[in-house]
RNA sequence: GCCGUUGUAGCUCAAUGGACAGAGCAAUCCCGUCCUAAGGGAUAGGUUGGAGGUUCGAUUCCUCUCAACGGCGCCA
C-alpha cells in the first residue's frame, strides 16, 4: 500500500533525525490540491520542542516559524523516493506527498480487494431486539441495517462474527398482550402473517392502555406476568401460539432485509439464569433494598439499578446477565458489540459494570453501540396513537417510487430490480447518516432515488456494466501508464482511500463513512462519464479498466452497506 | 434535582484538533447526433446556538450559558 510506503519512510527519516515516531500518521487531505496524503508532523514537533526548551519565550510567532523549520529538515532527509511525484511543504508546516500518477495507476489493480487487519478477532454483534407480539417499524431499522453493515464490515477486514438477535420474549409487555388477546379473543388460525401480527399489535396496545389506566386491569396483567414466568400451563398454549404467529412474521422481514443470524436468542432462555446468577452474588455484587436485589451503581458514579423485582421477578438487567454468560457459551468472543439505540445509555453502563464484576472474563470485551432515536418528521412514533410507520409501510411505497421512475425508462418494469434499488435507497438512507445523532424519518425524503441516495451509487454501477456490455473487449489485466486527465486522475486517487475508509469505519463503527466515499467516488465517475468519452476513444483501453475498477470498488462498498448492485436499472 | 446526548446553509445531514466548514434537497440558469439524463455543469445560500478558555490552529477539547430530547429501584 502507497500509504504504509510513504508512512515507513517518513518514519525512517524521523528515527534518522532523532525524532519520536510513534505518533506520525498520514491524513487525507480534504482538497486534492495538497496531495494525496499529508502530515502534520513538523507541527507537533515543533510545539514538543518548544516546550522542552525555554519556556521564557513562548511567543506563538516563533512557532510557525520553527514548524516550518523542521519541515525543511526532515524534507531535507526525506527527499524524493522514486514512487512520488514531489514532497512539499505548506500553510503552516503540513508536508505533503504527491505520488506519481503510474503509481496510482499501478495501484489501481484489484481496488476492491481490502487488506485484512493484522490482529483478527471474534465479534459477537447483537442487532436487531424486536420484541415477539410487536409490529416492526422504522424505528426497528436502523439496528438492523446498522447492525448487518457492521457485521459486514468487521468479516471484510478478516474478523469472524456471530450473528446474534436478542429479543423479549417473556415480561410485563408480553403479559400485556396476552391480557390483550383474551380480551379481544383470538381470531382464527387461517389468518396471513401480517393479519395475525396486526391483532397482536392492537392486543399489545389495549393491555398496554388498560395497564395505565385501570387498576383491576393492572393486577390481571400483573397476575399474568408471573404466572408465564412460572410458566403455568393455563397460560402456555396461548403464549405459545402468539409467540409462534409472531416469530414467523419476523422471518420474511429478516430476508427482505437480508439478514441470516447465527442464533437469536429469547429472555425466556435466559431469564432463569440470569436470576440465579444474581441470587449467587448476593451481598457481593448486588444488594437488597426495598424487598427487591438492585446493583449498587451509585459506588461507581452510575445509578442503582433493579435485577429482580420484590415480586422475584428478573427485570430486563437480570435476564442481561444470564444472556452474557449463555451468549459467551454459544460463541467465546474477544468483543461483543450491542447496537441498541441511545435510551439505553445509562442501563447499559450498570449493566455492563456488573457484568464485569460478575464475569472478570467479560472486562473490556463488551460495548454499547448507540444509535439515535427515529422521530418521524410528524412527530414521535407511538403506537398508541396508531402513528407508526411499518417497515411493509415503507417498503411498499418506495417500491411505488421506483416503479414509477423506471416506466419512463427505456428497461421497463423489472420486478428484481425494483426490489434491490428499493432496498438499496431504504437502506442507504439510514446508513448515509453517522449512527449516534437522532433522526428525522421523512418518508418523501427517504424514498428520494437522486442525490445522496443508494440508487445514484447503483447507478453509477449500472452504467459501468452497460459500457462494459457494450464493448467489444474484455478490459486488459493491467492498466497501462497514459497521460491523465483529471477526472481519471481523481476516480484514482479516490481508489487509493477505500481499504482505509472501511478501517475507518470499523474502528469508529460509523458506516455512513463508506456511504459517503461511495457517493464521492459515483459523483467523480459520473463526471468522467459526462466529459470522457470511453468507447471508441484513444484510450478506450484504459478508461475500461478504469470503469471496471470503480465498478468492483462500488459493489464491494454497496455490499458492506447490506446493498445489491444491480447490473441494470 | 442529578447524569447524558444533540444544536452546522431555508430543509435533511457530513467533516481522525488542521489548510478556504462540505454534500443532497428546495431555488435560479445551462447541457440531448454519442457508452443508461435515476446523469452533468454553474449561481446563490454560514458569526458551526451564545460567551469565555486551552492551542501555532477549535465545528471538534475544557468551563459557563441557552434550547431540544433522553435516562435516573421494582417496564423492556
Amino acid at each position: 500500500m502507497l500509504r504504509q510506503r510513504i508512512l515507513e519512510d517518513l518514519k525512517n527519516t524521523a528515527k534518522d533525525l532523532g525524532y519520536p515516531s510513534n505518533d506520525i500518521f498520514l491524513s487525507i487531505p480534504q482538497n486534492s490540491s495538497f496531495g494525496n496524503y499529508t502530515s502534520n508532523m513538523a507541527l507537533q514537533l515543533a510545539k514538543l520542542e518548544s516546550s522542552k526548551g525555554k519556556q521564557s519565550v513562548p511567543p506563538s510567532a516563533k512557532q510557525n516559524g520553527s514548524a516550518i523549520k523542521v519541515a525543511n529538515k526532515i524534507l531535507e532527509k526525506f527527499g524524493k523516493p522514486d514512487y512520488l511525484e514531489k514532497v512539499e511543504i505548506a500553510g503552516s508546516g503540513f508536508i505533503n506527498f504527491f505520488i506519481k500518477d503510474s503509481e496510482l495507476v499501478k495501484n489501481a489493480n484489484n481496488s476492491d480487494i481490502l487488506q485484512k487487519s493484522t490482529k483478527t478477532s471474534k465479534v459477537l454483534i447483537e442487532y436487531g431486539h424486536v420484541n415477539p407480539l410487536k409490529e416492526v417499524h422504522i424505528g426497528h431499522l436502523r439496528t438492523f441495517i446498522l447492525g448487518e453493515s457492521l457485521c459486514r464490515i468487521y468479516e471484510s477486514l478478516g474478523h469472524t462474527v456471530f450473528r446474534a438477535n436478542y429479543q423479549g420474549d417473556i415480561g410485563l409487555h408480553i403479559a400485556k398482550a396476552i391480557w390483550g388477546i383474551k380480551k379481544l379473543g383470538l381470531p382464527s388460525q387461517e389468518l396471513c402473517l401480517k393479519k395475525k401480527a396486526d391483532f397482536l399489535g392492537r392486543a399489545y396496545a389495549k393491555g398496554n392502555k388498560s395497564y395505565e389506566e385501570d387498576s383491576v386491569c393492572k393486577k390481571e396483567i400483573d397476575k399474568i406476568n408471573i404466572g408465564l414466568y412460572q410458566k403455568q400451563p393455563e397460560l402456555q398454549e396461548i403464549y405459545q401460539l402468539a409467540r409462534s404467529w409472531s416469530l414467523e412474521y419476523f422471518e420474511p422481514i429478516y430476508e427482505l432485509l437480508g439478514i441470516k443470524y447465527d442464533r437469536c436468542f429469547f429472555e425466556s432462555e435466559v431469564f432463569e439464569t440470569g436470576k440465579q446468577i444474581v441470587l449467587q452474588n448476593l451481598g457481593k455484587v448486588f444488594k437488597e433494598s426495598d424487598g427487591a436485589i438492585i446493583f449498587p451503581g451509585e459506588k461507581h458514579g452510575l445509578h442503582n439499578r433493579v435485577f429482580i423485582t420484590s415480586a422475584g421477578n428478573p427485570t430486563y438487567e437480570g435476564k442481561e446477565i444470564g444472556l452474557a454468560e449463555i451468549e459467551y457459551d454459544a460463541f467465546d468472543y474477544d468483543k461483543s458489540i450491542h447496537v441498541v439505540a441511545s435510551e439505553q445509555e445509562g442501563y447499559f453502563q450498570v449493566v455492563i459494570k456488573a457484568i464485569e464484576f460478575i464475569f472478570p472474563y467479560l472486562k473490556q470485551k463488551k460495548y454499547h453501540l448507540s444509535y439515535g432515536v427515529v422521530d418521524l418528521s410528524e412527530g414521535k412514533m407511538s403506537s398508541r396513537t396508531g402513528n407508526v410507520v411499518t417497515v411493509d409501510d415503507l417498503y411498499h411505497v418506495v417500491c411505488e417510487k421506483v416503479r414509477e421512475v423506471m416506466e419512463k425508462g427505456s428497461l421497463g418494469i423489472d420486478q428484481e430490480v425494483v426490489r434491490v434499488v428499493a432496498l438499496g435507497a431504504i437502506k442507504f438512507s439510514y446508513l448515509k447518516f453517522s449512527p449516534r445523532p437522532n433522526m428525522v424519518f421523512d418518508l418523501a425524503q427517504s424514498v428520494s432515488l437522486d442525490g445522496d441516495s443508494g440508487p445514484y451509487v447503483q447507478y453509477a454501477f449500472a452504467r459501468i456494466q452497460s459500457v462494459l456490455r457494450n464493448s467489444k473487449k474484455q478490459p486488459e489485466a493491467m492498466i497501462e501508464t497514459t497521460v491523465l486527465d483529471k477526472q481519471e486522475r481523481t476516480l484514482l486517487r479516490q481508489l487509493l482511500y477505500f481499504s482505509e475508509t472501511v478501517e475507518e469505519a470499523l474502528k469508529l463503527g460509523h458506516p455512513n463513512l463508506i456511504a459517503s466515499y461511495l457517493i464521492e467516488l459515483s459523483r467523480s465517475y459520473n463526471l468522467f462519464y459526462q466529459e470522457c468519452r470511453i468507447l471508441e476513444s484513444q484510450k478506450q483501453d484504459f478508461r475500461l479498466k478504469l470503469s471496471l475498477e470503480v465498478s468492483k470498488v462500488l459493489k464491494k462498498g454497496l455490499n458492506l452497506l447490506g446493498i445489491e448492485a444491480p447490473d441494470r436499472m
